[in-house]
Order: C-alpha cells, then sequence, then structure tokens
DNA sequence: CGCCTAAGATAGAGCTACTATCCAATGGCT
DNA sequence: AGCCATTGGATAGTAGCTCTATCTTAGGCG
C-alpha cells in the first residue's frame, strides 16, 4: 500500500507519518523508484504502536525510540522487556551511578525469594528507598513485605501475557500496555485506601 | 523583606516569582504604596511549597494552582487532601461522569472495610478495572485482596504524618510529597518483582 | 540628586509534537 | 501524449507550557 492507504488504515495524518519517519520510529517502506514507496502490513502494526506507546503509556517520541531500536536491532528479548521496563516504570531518573544497596532492598528481595542481582529496578528501588529515608517517611518492613508479596503476585501475571506471541512489536505493545494499566491499578488502589483513611480520620473530628 | 530577598532566600529568580505572582500562585506581598512591597514568611513557605510540587512532585502550574486556591479558599482539610489526591495520583484523567462501579471494586471495599461511598478515588478505580477488563487483562479478586491489604496499611501510615501540624501549606507539602513518594516505592517494587520473573523465565529459555 | 527597586505589561526563548507548505520528480490513468 | 495525484525531502510554522528578559513609570533612600 502506500502513504495514504497507511494514513487512513491507521487514522493517522500523512504529516504525522512522515514525522515519525524523520524521526526514525517507522521503517521506511520499500521504495518502488523516486517518487514511490509500498508500505506492508508491518508498517500498520508499528504505527499502531507508536498510537500506543505515546496516547495510552503517554510516552515521549524520545522514550518510544529508546524501545523500538533495540526492538529493530534485534536485541535479545529479556534486555527490549527491560527497557520496556525502566522507560513504561519511569525507572530513568531513579537510576544512578553507584547507588548503595539498601537494607531494606536486601530484605525484600530475600523475603521474595527474587534473583539478588544488579539491575535498573533494584537500583531504582534503593535509590527511592534512601530518597524516603533521608525524608523522614518510615517504611517498616513488614510493610514493604506484604507489598512485594502482592506485587510478586501481579507481576507473574502480567508477564505470561507476553510470551503468547513471537513477533517484538506485539510483545513491547503488551508489555507496556500492561505495565502501564497494573501500574495505574496500584495507584487507584493506594488512593482510595487513602481516601478511606482520610474519611475515617478526618470526617469525625474536622 | 523585598523581592529580592525573597528570591535570594528561596534560590528563585525574581522573574520567576514574578511569573507565579500572575499565575496567583503567590499571594501579592503588603503594597507599602506603588512601587515597593513587603514580602513575609508566608511567602518563602509559598515558594517552598511551589518549588517541591514542581520539581519533585512534578505538577503543572495549572495543577497546584488548583490545589493552593483551594487552602486559599479556606476549604476543608479533607477537601484540599482529597484534592491534593486527585492531582498528585493522577486521578483526573480517570475520573468518569456516570462510571459504574464494578464488582471487583465493590468486593475491594467490602473486604477492606473502607467505607462504601462515592469519590473521585472509588470512581477512578472502577474506571481503570474496566478498562483492564476491556483489554482483557486479567485481576483474581485474591490478588485484589492481597495488594489492597498492603496499600492499606501504607495508606494509614502516610496520612498520620499529615495530621501533625496546622498550617495548611505544610499539609499539603507533606500530604503531596509523602503520597508521590509512596506511589513512586510501589512502582519501583513493581518494576523489580517483574524483572524478577522476567529474569526467571526467560533467562533460562532466550 | 541619582541609584536602586518596585509593579505592570509585553515580548521572547526553548522545548515538544506535530502540521503545513513547497518542491521537483514521476507513475499511471485517460 | 499529457496531466493529475502522489512521493520523498526540505523547511517552516503552530500551539501549549514554563519560564526569562526587557521596558516603562514611579518613588524611596542615602
Amino acid at each position: 500500500m502506500q502513504l495514504k492507504e497507511l494514513s487512513e488504515r491507521t487514522a493517522t495524518t500523512p504529516a504525522s507519518i512522515k514525522y515519525y519517519l524523520r524521526e526514525g520510529l517507522l521503517p521506511p517502506g520499500e521504495t518502488v523508484h523516486a517518487t514511490r514507496a509500498r508500505y506492508s502490513q508491518r508498517h500498520v502494526k508499528r504505527l499502531e504502536l507508536i498510537h500506543a506507546l505515546r496516547h495510552i503509556v503517554h510516552l515521549n517520541i524520545e522514550q518510544i525510540r529508546t524501545i523500538i531500536e533495540m526492538a529493530d536491532d534485534g536485541a535479545p528479548r529479556l534486555a527490549v522487556l527491560a527497557t520496556v521496563q525502566r522507560v513504561v516504570l519511569g525507572l530513568e531518573p531513579n537510576v544512578r551511578e553507584g547507588a548503595e544497596r539498601t537494607y531494606l532492598g536486601d530484605a525484600v528481595v530475600r523475603l521474595r525469594g527474587w534473583p539478588d542481582r544488579d539491575s535498573d529496578a533494584r537500583n531504582a528501588l534503593d535509590v527511592q528507598i534512601s530518597l524516603m529515608e533521608g525524608l523522614g517517611i518510615s517504611m517498616p518492613l513488614e510493610l514493604l513485605d506484604a507489598y512485594s508479596q502482592a506485587l510478586d503476585t501481579i507481576a507473574g501475571l502480567d508477564l505470561s501475557l507476553t510470551t503468547a506471541t513471537d513477533d517484538v512489536d506485539d510483545i513491547i505493545l503488551t508489555a507496556a500496555v500492561g505495565m502501564h494499566m497494573h501500574s495505574q491499578l496500584v495507584l487507584r488502589l493506594l488512593a482510595l485506601a487513602q481516601a478511606s483513611h482520610a474519611i475515617r480520620r478526618l470526617e469525625i473530628a474536622p
């Protein structure tokens, strides 16, 4: 198909498609000759991926490029998933060079029997724990225990969805949307829990 | 103190202070006469609040204005906290008119013994659950149970910080930063849980 | 008396994500 | 054969956000 048809099929304006081409998010079509290019089903799927990442998961172009370049470079699935996670869960601003491991971080990993190794996720957790300790926000271990237990279950479930296909774009789409949705769910539950506490505590003695 | 001193004490440029004044985030100083105004300790604290909300919690000016206007209008503490929550936990895009209650939402509220009433938080949760069901992302009740149990504990802890003072700006600062930090913590734990699962599942058979 | 600072208005800057315009080349329909 | 639609490529413009800078007028303080 030509650009115009691609545009119609994906409800994306030709101008935007050209923009994504320029930005390297969408691979160029097969050049038939100087003024004609052919696009395939792959381009349709890629555009759908871009659309979901932009408007559902709310990533910016740079973040989408990071993920898509890995996929196009044929990186191993684990590496792609790690990148998706880093970007979707906003780990980036929290990953620091030479951040120290925390007691609580170690304890949680041991309690859950998670593999004890360095990773962006582990690093980001330690940084967050240190940050909160610095601000005097307390987190007893029992709480992290309860938490991580629940999250462990969700994580297993979430991931199982991504192993059903071999197409990298599909894996990314499923993983990114799944991670985003779960993280939102947790935030909504936290909000409701907090609201409930606030009502109980403040409504009686305003 | 005059504008310049306020600027120096809060490490904010006079231009930015003027901007916040224009935007109504910072109350005008006490006008001595046409070309002189006096600012107080209150302005210092307000600027610190604005700074934290902008650069730690990452709210935009509009969101900060929403919160600050409530506080300045002398709204009840519960209402202020609800607004802080709505903004900080990103409930806004998820709150819908006439969204239906979900079975799972009801079940969670009953399990936790939370007050069963309409609220933005409850609404946002129901919308999120429906959204995920629509996408075919499964969430067994046992999972929500475990989750909400952990979150319930955190929420109680978090809120207790905010009842230590009577100054509205302080309450907002503590609540906003606390909520933000806890939500980040949960996201980091989810990330680590997911990473651990991914390692176990994909590293053996890449 | 002149300098500093104030308020107030307006304009500009830098970023992001598009959106629009212009171009020459050219395939395919008529 | 000829013309219209479409292409890639280049470039420029727009819109929203958060500042940042400049300019003006005015007045107190040393």
